[in-house]
DNA sequence: GATCTAAGTCAACAAGTGTTGACCTTCACA
DNA sequence: TGTGAAGGTCAACACTTGTTGACTTAGATC
């Protein structure tokens, strides 16, 4: 039963997978469809439309929580941790590669930046009262989560290293 | 005279205002044909296809010139000012939004990261000696300059504004 | 004025795009 | 067993894309 469900879930990752590294326009319904083992119309039955698919993976990405943190300090770590823990090879591509890959698109970076600001920027804001502070903060990390997961610029040392962390803390620090 | 140049000028121009905001694979050539008030045909003669025309705007970006720095502080001095003196709303768009634009791109992806490692990371390390850090340091600016230019973020103040200032200055001396 | 070349115009092409509607299959339930 | 709906397949549509080749125009050179 609930085999829809499958397809449903199998299109949304594929999704993920391929809008987020390509960008929207990038991407073919069609080249969707087949990396996830399915016809091209489903997308449209279950999604209601290329755009409503995007969509679909734009809401599934979680906003930083920020409930526990009180300081600027909590804050620092629960970022460096977050950079050091996340999947680096996982199926699913970084959020943050969505935002480089399609916040240009003429036809969902409005979206996009909308959900940046959600789920990154206005959290962050409610531990750095500093409007200012903490969108410079925020572009920064956006900055450098960008060129380590979506441009895989040369120099950027694995996030797991202990000289990393000291480094990318200093420097948030430095922000703060 | 030269009437072949000026038309090759006003589309190059045009590409750059389209392609880095909207992405390569976002603009189609009719409407930078349009745009520069051209045929359409006249790109392929000029620049041998859509690809040779993007190219020519890549091209046309100026390295970061770092003949005159010595210290950190002069590199931090120089890209403050960078940043404050940068044209805010001339006809030609900050190449900074080329790379967010365009990095993910399947067919010009890696020229443009080319480009963001040959004109911007390597005159850094030259001064920033520690690779790791050098480019820690310049995806944070990445990304607030891709923030400010071409996601048009809220919070971020005119770069004009001296406590602006004061805080990127802070922020970029934290990284070094 | 005739001639040659650079510059520009126009229509057409082949390929790829998102979306739709008609059709087939499977399977629970009466 | 018959019925209904949910899930899936297929071919076709209207449209947009980059590129090309044949044609026309303008300006300099002899």
């Amino acid at each position: 039963m609930a085999k829809g469900e499958d397809t449903k879930a199998a299109l949304l990752l594929r999704a993920k997978q391929l809008f987020w590294t390509r960008g929207y326009s990038n991407v073919p319904v069609r080249e969707i469809a087949k990396a996830a083992g399915v016809d091209v119309a489903l997308i449209s039955r279950y999604f209601g439309s290329k755009r409503g698919l995007f969509e679909a993976t734009m809401a599934d990405v979680p906003a930083l929580d920020v409930r526990d943190l009180e300081t600027s300090e909590d804050l620092i770590t629960a970022i460096v941790d977050l950079f050091s823990s996340a999947p680096r090879n996982g199926p699913e591509p970084s959020p943050t590669a969505a935002i480089l890959a399609n916040a240009g698109d003429p036809e969902v970076g409005e979206l996009v930046r909308l959900h940046y600001t959600r789920k990154w920027q206005t959290p962050i804001e409610k531990i750095v009262p500093d409007r200012s502070k903490a969108a410079l903060f925020s572009a920064a990390l956006l900055g450098i989560s960008v060129a380590e997961k979506a441009l895989h610029l040369p120099g950027i040392a694995p996030a797991t290293s202990d000289a990393y962390k000291a480094q990318l803390r200093q420097l948030l620090a430095g922000a703060l």
